[in-house]
DNA sequence: AGTCAATAGTTGTCCTACAACTAGTGGATA
DNA sequence: TATCCACTAGTTGTAGGACAACTATTGACT
């Protein structure tokens, strides 16, 4: 059972670790919206690590919203609620997300299946030899009910076979942690559509409206391993962004 | 005529006006997508300040999705193309993100009138007294074509009356300039939408299709300066998102 | 009551040093 | 020759101490 952060065990930075903590502990209400939290010094010697490496942290966490950092006065808890833990900068699997949000998350299939590449999906995964994908048609669910549709292409040319298979089964990015290769950064394109061939089942809607979230993950180094095309059903989730200068 | 990251002159922090300049060099090609920049060392002489100071940049755009920072290793420009400098995480008026992308930006106004304000729109500004707002409907232009309608409420009740007759004419966020509270965060919404009543003019489409960009703009010290609904219309806007871990 | 200097506390920047990691070099070995 | 591996130079990550710049409060003074 893994949390988020705490994936890799003792080998992210101890940035991470630091900022991940402080992230949780804010989320925990430990102090309340508008609330001063500890100086950096002060954390520091209760982290025991040094003030650069609780700077960093910090950092980050207002770079993700969080927190808010006034130069000679303090760092003080933003108050956006539950909005931005849940927000779209984030990068996070479908399941992730929903279980957060306080759903019980779920798939259904209906195909998995090893084929050759399209043309579409080669220039997205920057495939030049006509490698073969695992290509997916799944039914994103919260508490049983059908909140997206979501057609996904992997790049498996530098997976073990047996991640492949697991795949098939449970979620892409459980599978991926598995090997230590998560993607790290996903570019995503937003769109409105009406399409009367997406989705299927009773819970599709009747005016064949969709927002579709498109996307290519990104490994550490640089590599795509995956382009998704997810069809959300209007109402069924909130789609949060976050724009800072 | 203000450059995005030099409206504040000499204010701004040493890391912002370092990173801003970076960034720039980035933009301008200086290094191909993929190849390592100056090192932190390198870059602290040249630039003059020291290498925390660097360092602190160099998160920043890290943050932002421009480089990669491999430990032992470098600095390295990512490979996202135009993509990024333009994406919806970064806080820009809609015609500065028009002229970033090559276009000439235009408004065309059809009501910018001070009345009193709806319950929503107290609730989205938390204004408790019934204070008067600023209405503006727009159409927004890029190269003198429609691409998106805009309906945009703006809290005066801390504005002087001379900047508030200025936004009825031109942009809401050169105005705030003037007044230096342009607004340093925003948490925004998206949707598709099927709405007959929304937009003008023969630009408009036939199917009532846009996707609604529903945010909150708020200031350094919290609070809200204005809501705003955009509705593009479907194919002449990129939207664009980076998500990171 | 109002003004203003002093002050303690906090974040921003600087300096130096070393740890941890990466990528390449070149020699030893089979 | 081909493979392995210790070594090394270069780079980012973290540490510790110091001071600058800024904020908010206190308290004396008018």
């Amino acid at each position: 059972m893994n949390t988020p952060g705490e994936q890799f065990g003792g080998r992210a930075s101890l940035t991470r670790r630091i900022s991940d903590d402080i992230r949780r502990r804010i989320l925990a209400k430990e102090w309340a919206p508008g609330e001063k939290i500890h100086s950096e010094s002060e954390l520091s010697t209760t982290y025991k690590v040094s003030r650069v490496t609780v700077r960093t942290a910090l950092k980050t966490l207002e770079y993700q919203g969080l927190v808010d950092i006034r130069h000679g006065s303090g760092t003080y808890v933003n108050d956006f609620g539950r909005a931005i833990p849940t927000g779209l900068n984030e990068l996070r699997s479908m399941s992730e997300t929903i279980s957060e949000l306080g759903y019980e998350p779920g798939m259904e299939y209906k195909i998995a299946d090893v084929r050759p590449a399209t043309d579409l999906e080669r220039e997205k995964l920057q495939l030049d030899t006509p490698d073969s994908v695992l290509y997916l048609e799944r039914a994103v669910l919260a508490d049983g009910k059908a909140v997206a549709f979501s057609y996904d292409t992997i790049n498996i040319s530098s997976l073990p076979s047996d991640v492949v298979e697991e795949m098939k089964k449970g979620s892409v990015f459980a599978s991926l942690d598995t090997i230590n290769s998560r993607p790290i950064r996903a570019l995503a394109e937003v769109d409105a559509v009406i399409d009367k061939n997406v989705g299927w089942g009773s819970q599709r809607p009747a005016d064949d409206l969709f927002l579709l979230l498109q996307q290519v993950h990104y490994a550490g180094d640089g590599e795509p391993l995956m382009y998704s095309r997810t069809y959300f059903m209007k109402g069924r989730f909130q789609f949060l962004i976050l724009r800072t200068r």
